[in-house]
DNA sequence: GGGTAATTGTTAACATGGTAACTTGTTCCC
DNA sequence: GGGAACAAGTTACCATGTTAACAATTACCC
């Protein structure tokens, strides 16, 4: 076997995508069945957990760019899942809040998610879970000390 | 700190695409250089490893929609970095496989690509990357097995 | 062997992701 | 307090993701 083979194989970019694909295999179902794409899941998520933030916090929180999600806080705010609210001290930002009904749609499809979470922690192990989002975590923390580049926006832990 | 919250930021899919994120920022300015995308590379990688082979296996190896890779392999071809060859035993799929140029290519990125991997690894530590590609293949394993779904491509490993 | 079903790959249509450019507003700092 | 640098968000553009429909070929199986 050639060392470039295993290499690919072995690449840890792949690995990662090859795992999250796995389990993104068993939420895609009942996402697609209540009508949100993954990242308007991650979105409203997110959203679930802050009371209220700004576009630039939430594009760290949700790894999404800042076009992405501008796009996807206007689908949502049509859809009325989200309320927009203009900020009085930074006439740049506004502050974004789940709707009542967004908060209604969370709580109809989270379940689903955790029973969906439950059956993975089930097929894996619990410890190996805890293991691998300890892992997951320190790489996080060694690799992206550095490099931040321009307009970063810190994607700091909830 | 309300349950909600600390699910978000813990969620299994979360966790590794932040993960996969913090990896690939490590690669992305280069690829960039060399004027490839990331699933460009992809593909000129998977096809490094493998002396030719079909457009339905690279979409499994790649972790690519037929579609996109359609798309892709088209692109390719025309930057004469892969050649496709009919075959002669399944007449609706056709051998694919790195030109010279594209083996050309793939000898110059493919260094600094290395030096990446290495400064990952200096960073993360030789045996916690080891430990996390165990625990990656182990949970892909023991998800993948269940619901192929229609037109399922086996993403089997090289 | 011949009709039906399954497979392979592509194309089409539309939503999304990312980069860069742009707009507007804010901060800095002299 | 005024101009330059910076910051937040949106828009424009192109590559990709996704679903469905399609063409061509092959396998099934009666």
């Amino acid at each position: 076997m050639p060392r470039s083979l295993r290499t690919f194989s072995q690449s840890l970019p792949m690995a990662l995508l090859r795992a999250r694909e796995a389990v993104m295999e068993r939420f895609r179902p009942h996402l697609r069945r209540h009508g949100v794409t993954e990242q308007q899941w991650r979105v409203l998520r997110a959203l679930s957990s802050v009371d209220r933030t700004t576009a630039g916090a939430l594009a760290g929180l949700t790894v999404l760019s800042a076009p992405s999600l501008s796009r996807i806080l206007r689908d949502l705010a049509r859809r009325k899942l989200i309320i927009r609210k203009d900020s009085r001290t930074d006439q740049r930002s506004s502050w974004i809040s789940l709707s009542v009904a967004g908060r209604a749609f969370l709580n109809r499809v989270a379940p689903e998610s955790e029973a969906a979470y439950d059956a993975i922690e089930r097929s894996v192990g619990r410890e190996r879970l805890t293991a691998l989002h300890g892992i997951l975590d320190d790489l996080e923390r060694r690799l992206g000390a550095e490099a931040p580049g321009p307009r970063y926006i810190a994607r700091r832990r909830l």
